[in-house]
Parts: structure tokens; sequence; C-alpha cells
RNA sequence: UCCUUAGUAGCUCAGUUGGUUAGAGCGGCGGACUGUUAAUCCGUAGGUCGUAGGUUCAAGUCCUACCUGAGGAGCCA
């Protein structure tokens, strides 16, 4: 008997036929007559009820069927005569396939709470909320491949080891082939990278965009999703040492189809996640209504199913910075003084506490923040004709913050170098990057994803270090 | 890195102005009972109070340092 996922048995099954499953027993309810063995194989969030007569089985065989427990039932399926399902397995034969000490297996049938699940990273995928969230992170790496591929971009690998220092998006990882005690040295003293494996220094990479920079001015529309790094001594609940991200690049385009693209990607992957994972984000959203009923009234958020609806059926807003100063400046959390950074004009850093309020406040749903000063953003974003700011856009999310960023590229080779020194970017490690500007530059524009901000969102969750399988963080490197 | 806060049983927590043998619920185990649904009822085991120092007749409780978690800030995606 060939065995078949409890998500295609609820989906549709047929009642009287037989069948066999095989999967990992969340609870064991027993009684005198009758056990009920709630069974999970991870295809769903919803569990399979089996149903074992104690008449058949004996007693001492559900002694070892306890939580955690993998083993296979085969039977009749039939309609439920308890209330909380409508089909359940009627079982006929029970294999135990692998023990689960119960006194020593640390995942109860009850609630535990995150940070506690998150010391045990190898076990927590056989949590109902775990496991919700790493199917929607296939789900959603499934429809950011789809999203592009059906516009006709192509997908790049970009290194993840790289030579190029000279982005300046972060700390980076050093990646060395050398002893951690008295590496080689030269006659500087310093430590002799020529003799390392690369024969020159090394890192993980900070971002893609310089390599997909160089194939978008090829095949016009690529887009890379891979990890990144940064050795940021970061502490928050939004930034990972190691992430992943999603950066497109697209070659004859500016800084308004680079935000119609962004915007319309993020509402694509919101409603493949409304359309395919259903079942999976109504159980995140009563497990979230239900951590809320301890918070103050005006601090609750949106229902998640509503929260991800109102955001996938509603424009963006689109402002300028210097445009959002002008509301910020005339707020009244500002001229009551509540900000802890008072905006006086152009020029003031927008903080956390700013961005929260136009998204949270002033419009109640995602803004595109562009033309910021040149001073505050990369060397590579085209400088406006003002002279003053260049072509950025920084998406905001509720809750999340900078969900995406992104720009129209400096095509402009003369424009490009002066924007390199006066920055003090390293030209000559870069030649292959002015290339591009060299060679057939034209106007191109892309942005960044951070992936974990994505689940962060659309899976309601509220720490990103409970949206990936195992987070690198700093004096966090377990498993 | 900075600010705030926490660390007591497997988990979630209580533990008064320092004072005898550190408690509860859940989970585990044993039993009873029942087509159960976070089942219910009875019983039972389980603790170097984060670590290291210090103050004191006496420290879970006070002090210092460190470690780890959480919330916020900065950096960003």
């Amino acid at each position: 008997m060939e065995k078949i996922q409890i998500a295609e048995i609820l989906r549709s099954g047929k009642v009287g036929t037989e069948i066999t499953v095989k999967g990992w027993v969340r609870t064991r309810r027993g009684s005198k007559n009758v056990n009920f063995i709630a069974l999970n194989d991870g295809s769903t969030i919803n569990n399979l009820q089996v149903v074992a007569e104690i008449e058949i089985f004996g007693e001492e065989i559900f002694k070892s069927i306890n939580t955690g427990a993998a083993i296979g039932a085969t039977g009749i399926l039939v309609a439920s005569s308890g209330s909380g399902q409508s089909v359940e397995l009627k079982a006929e034969k029970i294999e135990l396939i692998g023990l689960s000490d119960p006194d020593k297996y640390p995942i109860q049938p009850k609630r535990h709470t995150l940070e506690f699940l998150r010391e045990m990273a190898h076990l927590r995928p056989r949590t109902a909320t775990f496991s919700a969230v790493f199917r929607i992170r296939h789900a959603m790496i499934f429809a950011i491949h789809s999203f592009f591929n059906d516009r006709g971009f192509f997908n790049v690998h970009t290194p993840i080891i790289t030579s190029s220092d000279a982005e300046g998006a972060g700390e980076m990882f050093r990646v060395t082939t050398h002893p951690a005690t008295n590496p080689p040295l030269n006659e500087e003293g310093k430590v002799d990278f020529t003799q390392d494996f690369f024969g020159k220094a090394a890192n993980l990479t900070v971002s893609g965009q310089l390599e997909g920079e160089l194939f978008a001015m090829a095949l016009s529309k690529i887009y890379t999703f891979g990890p990144t790094f940064r050795a940021e001594n970061s502490n928050t609940s939004r930034h990972l040492a190691e992430f992943w991200m999603i950066e497109p690049e697209v070659a004859f385009c500016d800084l308004t189809d680079n935000m119609d693209l962004a915007e319309d990607f993020l509402k694509y992957l919101i409603n493949y996640a409304l359309e395919h994972c259903m079942d999976d984000l109504m159980f995140l959203s009563s497990r979230l209504t239900e951590e809320e009923k301890v918070k103050p009234a005006d601090q609750r958020s949106m229902e998640l199913i509503e929260k991800l609806r109102f955001v996938a059926d509603n424009d963006f807003i689109r402002l300028t910075y210097t445009e959002a100063i002008e509301i910020l400046k005339n707020s009244k959390p500002n001229k009551k003084g509540k900000f802890q950074y008072p905006i006086t004009g152009y020029g003031t850093d927008l903080q956390s506490e700013h961005e929260r309020f136009l998204v949270e406040q002033e419009f109640k749903k995602p803004v595109i923040l562009t033309n910021y000063p040149k001073e505050i953003k990369a060397f590579y974003m085209r400088l406006d004709d003002n002279g003053q700011t260049v072509a950025a856009m920084d998406v905001l999310f509720p809750q999340i913050g900078e969900i995406i960023g992104g720009s129209q590229r400096e095509e402009r080779l003369e424009m490009l170098e002066r924007r390199m020194d006066e920055m003090h970017i390293p030209k000559e490690d870069l030649d292959w990057y002015l290339d591009t500007r060299r060679y057939g530059g034209c106007p191109h524009a892309g942005f960044g994803l951070g992936f974990e901000r994505l689940m962060l969102f659309v899976t309601g969750m509220g720490n990103i270090r409970d949206v990936i399988p195992f987070a690198r963080t700093p004096k966090n490197c377990e498993f």
C-alpha cells in the first residue's frame, strides 16, 4: 500500500478507501477502549486523527506512541463521529517507525515561547507555528521565481565569495585559509593576502548588485536570489548576519519603472500567499490574535489576513524625501516635541520613529520614499538634476520598516567617477564595474528585497530569527 | 555597540521588608473514567534558584563582574 500525504487526504480523500499514512505524533489521547492519535506529516497544518481501538492493538503499543514519535498507520478513511474533523483514519495496522522518549522529548503538546523553540531550531519545524512559517517560506521562494520568470527576467547566481569590498553596504566576513594564529605577514607586518587562498583578501558578499548590473547590461532583465552576509553587530528583531536577498536589475529602466516593479512584485507575492497558503495564514492569524489579546487595544495591529489584503489591494504612497520632511516637520508629534530626533528641515536623517509615523500614522499604508539627499546614499545612485538628491527609493512597510532599498543607477561615467571620488571609493578596484558605463551604458535600475523581512510581513511573525530555518546573529551560530 | 529588562522544576511562572524543609499550573510517569479534541479526575517523581565572586549569624532575595535571552535605538535588507 502506497502512502499518501495528509494534505492530499484532507483535500480529496474518499471515505471508505484504504490508505496508509506516515508521520509524527502530535498528541495521543488514551482511554479504555480507544486511542486518538493526532498525526502530522508536515504536508499541511492540519492533523489526521488516527483512531485505534485497544481491542485490536492491545495496550502495550500505545506506550510507544508518544508525542514526536514517527509511525505509520493503515486503515479505512471514515467520516468522523467526533466534532473536530470531518474524516479520520480507522486504523487496522500501526507501524512504529521511530520512537520518541516522552520523558526527554522537549516539545510538548502545549504552548511554548518562540524564544524557547528558537533554542531547538532542529525540532521546531515539528510545531504547528514553524511548519506553517516554513511552508509559507517555500511558497514565497517559488512565487519569486515565478514572478520574474513570467516577466522575462533571468536568474543570475552572483558570487558568494567576493574580493570586492568597495560597495560599503556593511561590515564583511573575511574568507581565508590562513591559520588563525600567526598568519603569514608582509614587510609592513600586516597579514599577507598574496599567500592566501585567492591571492588577495576575500569576503562573503554583502550584495550581488554590482555583479547583477553587469548581467543586466547584457540580458536586460535579471534577478539574483541568494544568501548575503553582514558582519554588523546588529542586535534587533529585523537583522540577521546571514540572510537571503532578491535583487532585480533592469536595463533601460528609470526610477518610476523601478517603483512600479517593486510594488507589483510585493503585491504579487502577498496575493500568492493568500491564494496558496490560506490554511497556514489562518493558523498564524489566530495565533497572533490570541497573543494580541494581552496588549492594550490601541497597540493591537490589524488582523493578519486583513492586513495582507489591504496591502495587496491599495496603491502604495509615493513621496519624495523632501515632501516627507515637510510632512514630518508639520506633524503633531514633531510640533509637540514627541520625536526623540526633531525634524528641522532638509538634510535631517530619517529615523525609524519618522518612518513609522509616515507608514503607521499619517498614511496607514506602505510608503515609497524617493530622492534622498546624495550624502546619505550610496555612490552608484543616479544624481538628480538638482545636484542635491539621488534617484533612490525605499519601500517602507508597517512594523518592519525598510523592506526594499533601491535606485536608478548612475549610468553617466563622468558623474559616477566624480561620486566615487567624493565618497573615496577606490576606482581601480571597480574598473570592471565602470566598464559597463564605458561600453554601451544605459539607464538602468534595481532594488534589493530582504527575503526574511518579506517573511516577517507575510507571516506576521515578530522576530526575524523565527522566519529563517537557522538564524545567524551576533553570538549565535548553532547547528 | 548603547539604553531598558529578565534568567527559579522539562515548559510557563509565583516566591513579601534577607529568616526553618523553595511552590503552582502545564508536561512526564502510574491509576480511574470517557468517541477524545489543549480531554477530565486521583496519585507521583522532578530544583547546585544563569555563572563567578562579595556582604551577612543567615542570600532565590542585597552588591559587583560576566554570560545569555527579550524590547527599543543605531546600522541596514
